[in-house]
DNA sequence: TTTACATATATGATAATTCGTATATATTTC
DNA sequence: GAAATATATACGAATTATCATATATGTAAA
């Protein structure tokens, strides 16, 4: 993956926030990414797709969810700047965070994940 | 300045070229910048007045010559995430600098930039 | 003050991205 | 197997980004 590949997928607001919930949150499913981003399920959809082929997210499916975590395999660096980015910039995610908190019945997550 | 309106000024090739040069390099005119990526002036022109107008440079004119340098009061974390790119992608570079290096009569600066 | 060089910008064309809507697929529950 | 829920994708429309070319501006040197 080149830099500037990277770069044009965090250049989008629904693909940043995605990135930066899904990696503070650690996984997230799209149910979940939608209510807390608040926009339309197509259009969340869509973008973890794009984030998944361009390897910054892997996804598993655990019944009829399909939850999205950060690729362990990224690169370093880029893993760095997710970092750096979800860590000073809070403010950008403060009201999808409220949001992700509030929103009622919220799937159970299997460990499915961290084999 | 937004993360993603930082994200989008590096999800161009000219764009993050001439802004990892000139992390590299310090200081470069828009002569060097051109040879050194090899592209037409209008386009790496354009693309720095861009970089000017969202905050991730500043210039000055020097003579015939204008020099861009990375804007010092960045937000840090901007910062750090343009040094972790240059500092992992140097293959990226590559080619560029070779070019910068090879470049006869480049211009000399004056340490205006440093006052 | 003309020429040469460096840089910036305007313009219209083209290409790439993003979007909402509709619909398809997959899983669970009844 | 029908209904409900979760997710994915196809499609054309709309928006945005990028480009090459032409030209303008600014400085220096002759």
């Amino acid at each position: 993956m080149t830099p500037v590949q990277f770069y044009k997928c965090l250049a989008d607001e629904t693909r940043l926030r995605c990135l930066m919930l899904i990696h503070s949150e650690h996984e997230l499913c799209v149910c979940e990414l939608t209510a807390a981003i608040d926009e339309i399920q197509p259009k969340v959809s869509r973008h973890l797709a794009q984030l998944r082929k361009c390897g910054l997210l892997l996804d598993r499916r655990q019944g009829q969810w399909v939850f999205y975590r950060i690729n362990p395999s990224l690169p370093e660096w880029a893993t760095e700047v997710i970092s750096t980015t979800e860590k000073h910039n809070r403010a950008f995610l403060e009201s999808c965070t409220s949001r992700l908190s509030a929103m009622g019945d919220r799937p159970e997550r299997s460990m499915a994940c961290c084999r």
